[in-house]
RNA sequence: GGCCCUGUAGCUCAGCUGGAUAGAGCGCUUGCCUCCGGAGCAAGAAGUCGCAGGUUCGAAUCCUGCCAGGGUCACCA
């Protein structure tokens, strides 16, 4: 609706350019037409008379007339020019009407559109290596990389979800040591970990199961047999925690094939072919200097190991090459310096490089009875994304995530997650919906069933707070396509809880607003926009993966 | 020292890619359950948008400098 009405608009705005001065340069996309802020202002604003102003050299207020005079949209019944010149919009009210058969005719695929059709999106997150159980930060990376595939799958894109790991290297054979350590510690005997070798409990569990199992079997394995046991334990933990989560992976993709298959080699010898490679203090170097960006990186270290980089590099070729048009990594801010570098290599490689980028999400600290509790992979204190499941659930989990902007820094505060009250804010959405839910079965109870929806009588919900509603929900779909576009599913949370306080507000602000009562017109339209909160509270939710319960 | 993120109400944060009187949750004050769910609602107090310049009709938003917190800079991925 808006985006029809978006267009009528340029339209007149290019009339009055043409009759104007057709000559002036005018940038079309510094208009805008937004929903207003406060009824005061319409049903939708737009700026286009101040924007005109200065190429046009006429008064905003006077463009802004022409503008309106020129507009050729039936739906719009009535155009005041406000303040500086804005152009408020009063649309008619059956427009608003229309939203909430509209909701119910299209059900779950309300807010789905196909505004990025044709798109196909990898999403590469969580991508933690199996060395440990997942803590609360790679919990943040996990359920935004999710709800972030969510919103592209809502607006048309074909998602793939992907999580890279590593399990060969040096931190792989120092955890195969640790877990012969706790083994032969499990068993009775003197053992020691080696030196910054993994320290976490979670080894002791996984040796102790080893050793029932083996018993003393195990004395003379391999170093390779320690770190595949480990491995796979530590994998099953995690995946079992992402399914907790809700979370499930189609791709996961190991950096070791990029070894086997030789790409590593390749992707050195292309770069030192293209003239991006230079040896220096025993080491090669990438010379990025040479793709504008601030200094070198090392490709190989002097002992002749690679660094992390150059498998990135490969990895990101890989990607390219499988013919996504769009790639996003989720990263932490311990990875994010490393992308640009990566990125222009892999254009130096001759991919196509412009589909790539970074979703970036900052620390998490978590907050528990007054105290901020840093979490930092280096150290060893980390609390597991288990242990906070075993308190608060994989909903509130999930909505405390995603509830901030992702690169702000997040304090997950422990103890107001654990709330089961109207502090929380997951509970005040879903408790929203299960209300609603409890309007629609006292409805059926008392044998009160919906016309047809093309028989509705909408034009029975005629109070402020029920257009307010109804305007609310027609913001929706924009609401899902702009989250995409933005990769926020912040602003989801947002929408959802003034949602549920705009229902709230209406079924209990004293006005009156009974939703079953003698006048059976009436009765029907209110429950109709009933489903309709329903709907779309339930369907924000399902973006989010947060469950929307029909009693609590 | 270089680069990246952040600085908005007592606390945690929004502010829709430059717009009209800067908003929400929590906390605080005061009211509201004979009535479809009080995990709710209504009203109120609370702000030099880190600081200083600049750009223009107009800046929390863009530019520059400074201050503060966090991150990062081949031997940890």
């Amino acid at each position: 609706m808006r985006e029809d009405l978006e267009a009528r608009l340029l339209q007149a705005v290019a009339r009055v350019v043409r009759e104007l001065a057709p000559d002036a340069e005018v940038d079309l996309a510094a208009i805008s037409l937004v929903p207003a802020r406060s009824p005061e202002h319409g049903d939708y604003a737009c700026n286009a008379g101040l924007v005109l102003a200065k190429p046009l050299r006429s008064p905003p207020r006077l463009l802004a007339e022409k503008i309106a005079a020129a507009l050729d949209a039936p739906d719009v019944e009535r155009i005041e020019i406000a303040g500086p010149g804005f152009l408020n919009l009063y649309l008619a009210r059956e427009r608003w009407h229309q939203v909430v058969s509209r909701v119910l005719r299209a059900g779950e695929a309300w807010g789905r559109s196909d505004a990025s059709a044709g798109e196909t999106v990898q999403v590469e997150f969580v991508s933690a290596n199996p060395t440990g159980p997942l803590t609360i930060g790679h919990g943040r990376n996990a359920v935004i990389g999710d709800a972030v595939a969510r919103l592209f799958e809502a607006v048309g894109c074909k998602v793939t979800r992907e999580y890279y790991f590593n399990d060969g290297g040096r931190q792989m054979r120092v955890l195969a040591d640790s877990l012969r350590a706790r083994y032969e510690q499990a068993l009775g005997r003197e053992a020691e970990l080696p030196e910054d070798g993994y320290q976490g409990d979670y080894l002791v569990e996984i040796a102790r199961a080893l050793a029932d199992e083996q018993g003393e079997a195990w004395l003379d394995a391999e170093q390779d047999q320690f770190k595949k046991r480990a491995q796979d334990a530590i994998f099953a933990d995690i995946e079992s925690t992402l399914q907790r989560l809700g979370i499930s992976f189609d791709v996961y993709f190991n950096e070791a094939s990029l070894y086997e298959n030789g790409s590593i080699d390749e992707v050195l010898e292309s770069l030192r072919d293209a003239g991006f490679v230079y040896e220096g203090e025993g080491a090669v170097w990438l010379d990025s200097t040479h793709m504008d960006l601030d200094r070198d990186r090392v490709l190989v270290r002097s002992t002749g190991e690679p660094t992390y980089m150059l498998p990135d590099i490969a990895y990101h070729r890989e990607k390219v090459s499988r013919g996504f048009t769009r790639i996003i990594d989720v990263l932490g801010p311990d990875h994010i310096e490393q992308f640009p570098y990566v990125k222009a290599a892999t254009g130096a490689l001759g991919c196509d490089v412009a589909g790539l980028e970074v979703v970036m999400y900052q620390w998490v600290n978590l907050r528990s009875g007054g105290e901020i509790v840093k979490m930092s992979t280096r150290k060893a204190s980390f609390i597991t994304i288990d242990e906070v499941l075993d308190q608060v659930g994989s909903d509130v989990f999930r909505y405390f995530m995603v509830e901030r902007r992702a690169d702000t820094h997040l304090d997950f505060d422990l103890d107001l997650a654990r709330e089961r009250s109207d502090r929380n804010p997951v509970y005040k959405i879903q408790y929203a919906h299960a209300r609603l839910c409890s309007i629609e079965r006292k409805a059926s109870e008392r044998g009160v069933t919906l016309p047809p929806i093309d028989d509705l009588p909408l034009q029975r919900l005629d109070s402020p707070g029920e257009i307010e509603l109804a305007k609310r929900l027609g913001h929706f779909p924009d609401l899902v396509v702009h989250a995409a576009r933005a990769r926020e599913p912040q602003e989801v949370t947002r929408y959802l809880l003034d949602l549920a306080t705009a229902f709230h507000t209406y079924i209990s602000d004293g006005r009156g607003h009974r939703v079953l009562s003698e006048d059976a017109d009436l009765s029907h339209a209110r429950l109709a926009l009933v489903g309709a909160i329903r709907t779309t509270l339930a369907n924000g939710l399902a973006l989010l993966g947060i469950s929307a319960p029909e009693r609590m």
